[in-house]
DNA sequence: ACCTAAACCTGGGCGC
DNA sequence: TGCGCCCAGGTTTAGG
């Protein structure tokens, strides 16, 4: 679950359900995935969530915090008091004090949770959707200052936060922007329309409750699968018809070494 | 500064 | 059924 929306979706689907909770105990099956210390937050309250980019934060009483990045096929899973989801490839266990527990798992074990004692705000120039400084006037800056493909640059995590592979070729499909292009030869009403689409796309696939693909493995906090997949333009339809009214087909290429969607007589 | 390939791991889908 | 190959929502690191 890998995106921004992905993750803001299990940030407010865990928010409603952790917030005033104990973690009783903490069962680490794959100590590779669990950085610091779990004592850090044992016997601690959750007073809230957030997220920065594509990670998970979970705020406790003492002023510690957990970090979660779901990477590749990371999952949480919310089992109520009394349940247990029977569920593959878990890697970690969270066991409130009230019954209720918290699955991490991840197949490929490439995703991980880090306990933070004294947790502080790090300074950082990366721009995120959604946040203040994601303005179209800062968006140009940071496009401005790169030759770099366009899409690669959306994928940067240290100039743009939160996008991924699916929402990076979406926005670009959307904006009518050839994603190869270097990022600095976009035009002001360009960088506009692209500024426009990134939002817009993100925030439909929030309202979806994330993108669950081929693959499926994003899964929402009960299990479900979310529903944004249904409106992919060009995300994993390379061969299909052009969504758009060009006729044309939709290509796939592969660009720093992730597969790039794209329509060649849509997106200029 | 930029690019690529490989690495971290494992599963699923496909062709044969 | 099985095997080999390709693909995968991310990030980091090594090498050119």
């Amino acid at each position: 679950m890998p995106e921004l929306p992905e993750v803001e979706t299990i940030r407010r689907q865990l928010n409603d359900v952790v917030v005033g909770k104990t973690v009783a105990r903490v069962d680490i099956l794959e100590p590779n995935m669990f950085i610091g210390d779990p004592e850090t937050i044992t016997g601690q309250k959750i007073i809230g969530t957030g997220r920065r980019a594509k990670v998970l934060r979970i705020f406790f009483a003492n002023g510690s915090a957990l970090l979660a990045h779901f990477k590749l096929n990371g999952q949480f899973f919310y089992d109520p008091p009394g349940k247990q989801t029977p569920a593959r490839f878990t890697r970690i266990i969270f066991d409130f004090s009230d019954g209720s527990r918290l699955l991490f798992n991840d197949s490929r074990k490439f995703g991980w949770i880090k306990a933070i004692k004294d947790f502080k705000e790090e300074e950082s120039a990366m721009i995120e959707p959604f946040k203040d400084d994601f303005t179209v006037d800062n968006l140009a800056a940071v496009l401005s200052k790169s030759r770099r493909p366009i899409k690669v640059l959306l994928m940067d995590q240290d100039k743009v936060g939160g996008i991924g592979n699916i929402y990076a070729n979406e926005s670009l499909f959307k904006a009518g922007i050839d994603p190869f292009r270097p990022a600095n030869s976009l035009k002001p009403e360009e960088v506009k329309k692209l500024h426009k689409a990134i939002l817009a796309i993100l925030q439909k696939a929030i309202d979806c409750k994330g993108s669950s693909g081929k693959d499926e493995w994003y899964r929402q906090l009960n299990g479900s699968t979310g529903c944004y997949q249904e409106h992919f333009l060009v995300y994993q339809r390379d061969g299909q018809v052009c969504p758009g009214s060009c006729g044309g087909e939709v290509l796939r290429q592969t660009q720093a070494g992730r597969g790039t969607f794209y329509c060649a007589k849509c997106q200029k």
